[in-house]
DNA sequence: ACCTCATATGAATAATTGTTCATATGTTTA
DNA sequence: TAAACATATGAACAATTATTCATATGAGGT
């Protein structure tokens, strides 16, 4: 006879999830690592981000390049800067932003990878 | 004397900005990129993704391993398979899920690399 | 000291997304 | 075919997040 555990279901696989219970990332990495993915998974950061992959710009030119108001780019920057995405440098008026990280040109580029080979995403829920 | 484009501020790098122009990825590879991220940006998504990374398992091996509802096990695993993240097999009453791309081992992978190397998130705004 | 310009930020609103609850579907077994 | 169980899903609600608007800050030039 199968134990109840705390889910509502039968357990079915016990031996698997004891197996994999003791694998899984700690829950303050997976917390870091969903909040760095949080901040990849929006359209004008990942515009921003983009940008800065190809030169460094300030604040002004990527609001012009985007087409986007200097207000949004200044908050999504300020979200980039805390999840140390980004670094800026001050020149006078100019703040000049470029990015932090040589590991987000790879993770970026393995989801254009990634969107490349698997099709549509199914937008229909 | 400048020139005022679209947005309200004073260009001042124009030809960062025309150089950068031309290499931007299009519209819809942003936003095929951000909706990937969206789906690993989420705790519970990624928590069933680290799981899946270490076995094959059935809804209700996941919803007793990560101490959740079934239901929310089972409307995550649908936002994980319209990205084409997950696949799965019927046998039976029971479906069994697992990942559907390598990239996304590597991707994690990245993300764990970089929060590691950066320190912690600023979380306060 | 004042004006201008680049950037930052607080607060309000709009939009999106996660979670729960109730219930439906589909398969197996009695 | 009825009961039992695994999974899926619609609708309501809760929570989070993006965007805008108004305004503040901070630096340079006059």
């Amino acid at each position: 006879m199968k134990e109840k555990l705390t889910c509502e279901c039968t357990v079915i696989h016990e031996d698997v999830i004891k197996a994999v219970q003791t694998k899984l990332p700690k829950n303050d990495e997976i917390s870091k690592v969903s909040d760095l993915f949080k901040v990849l998974g929006d359209k004008t950061r990942l515009k921003i981000i983009s940008a800065l992959l190809k030169a460094e710009m300030c604040v002004c030119d990527i609001s012009c390049l985007l087409n986007m108001s200097q207000s949004l780019i200044s908050h999504q920057l300020r979200v980039l800067r805390n999840a140390r995405l980004v670094k800026f440098r001050r020149d006078g008026k100019v703040v000049y932003y470029s990015l932090n990280d040589e590991h987000i040109e790879i993770i970026v580029q393995y989801g254009l990878e990634h969107i490349n080979e698997s099709g549509e995403v199914d937008e229909t829920n």
